[in-house]
DNA sequence: ACAATAATGTCAGCCACTGACAGTTGACAA
DNA sequence: TTGTCAACTGTCAGTGGCTGACATTATTGT
């Protein structure tokens, strides 16, 4: 068996394949509604092997720790991110073209998510990561991994070497960083619709240049 | 039994608080040592409580997980930090006061790690850290935490309420994150020395605006 | 229908971590 | 000095995440 079944690749082939993954859904399905209800911490992996009728042993033949299930569909999100990222014209700065991707990942993002779990479980997922401190973590240094695969893209873009010039990473870091700190307050705020989340990252995002620039005094916020 | 040992407390006082302190810190430097010896993953909290002679439950009463023990020294780090950071003068720009309070805690930053550990297995330690996928995660997370108690910090300094106001929030978040940026290349570069970190620190921290800027292809790197 | 192969279940075991209870040791007053 | 109280420690039993080994069952290509 094969546990990478990132580029969704399930649609042609045999029934084994299709049991695969009907059974992978359903794991990460029945995960993340015991979570979010009962919490993370207070969900152990036999209540989610028992829900979908599977051994704990099967449960992780298919993620390799309790967390992994928890960021399966956050995976799909980066891996659009990074796509739209991709596309983005060479003529727009990096700062902007990371904003700009970001705005349009969120705006096509229902479809592909709603083929696993339901788009608003989705959302109280993301919450409930924020609030439960082993997920934070873990929320983290993936983040930190993407971040790597972002400055490459940047690097490439500008035609500079990653190895060699520190900027790349450092625009990456800054905007991880405030990219973070808008999907938290979004978290705080309760409001779980995903124009909402989409605004707040917008208004943060247009805040780096000049917080960064430090003339605090002059202008209103 | 209280485990909160921070403010370096055990100075005056009789036998028992001594003692305390005694298998505290020796339960740090057995951990520090061991772990960067075999790995953090190699090495169990059985081995470490052996090395100093007391039961696997004691450990526990002192250090509330693993991970704990491994960030005990960065924690008086960090305090140290933010009593820099708070001391600098009102007229410096949020970023410069960010910039200066962390070079300035390095500098007379030995002097202190020495009394618990030698400053040479706290650099092996910053490194096990950065290779370590387990610590990396417990290690961002921290910061984390460490980023709210510094967007405060600049928020009374800039006289903003950090709840209304984003931007203390996206300075830190930047900063933070190239700081990370910094230790990180720091811990592959293999050069273990204070000196070394200071100064890949200073070059980083000294990037962020004209990276921020955007104006990549008018100047050299 | 029949191997070859892949997925699953079972079982035993390691390790981080916790609660409960009992034993030991330092602090302090009589 | 001694006895009492409180703090510290050890032991033990148990939970939950996670893994290796091996047997069992299910699909696939022939």
């Amino acid at each position: 068996m094969r546990a990478e079944m990132t580029p969704r690749e399930g649609l042609r082939c045999g029934l084994r394949e299709r049991k695969k993954r009907r059974t992978h859904d359903a794991l990460i399905r029945a995960a993340l509604e015991l979570c979010t209800q009962q919490g993370y911490d207070r969900t152990t992996i036999d209540e989610i092997a028992e829900a979908v009728d599977v051994s704990q042993r099967t449960f992780f033949r298919y993620f390799t720790t309790k967390e992994d299930v928890v960021f399966a569909v956050q995976e799909i999100v980066e891996a659009r991110f990074l796509e739209a990222l991709r596309a983005r014209p060479a003529a727009e700065a990096p700062l902007e073209a990371l904003r700009n991707a970001v705005l349009l990942a969120w705006d096509d993002l229902g479809q592909v998510i709603e083929s696993i779990i339901p788009v608003e479980l989705h959302m109280r997922t993301y919450q409930m990561i924020e609030s439960t401190p082993a997920l934070v973590a873990a929320h983290l240094r993936r983040s930190s991994d993407l971040e790597e695969l972002i400055a490459t893209v940047i690097a490439r873009r500008e035609g500079l070497d990653v190895e060699t010039d520190p900027r790349p990473r450092i625009v990456v870091a800054a905007f991880s960083g405030v990219m973070r700190l808008a999907g938290r307050l979004w978290g705080e705020a309760g409001e779980c619709s995903v124009e909402s989340i989409r605004a707040t990252t917008e208004q943060h995002l247009d805040g780096i240049v000049p917080a960064i620039a430090g003339e605090w005094r002059k202008t209103a916020p």
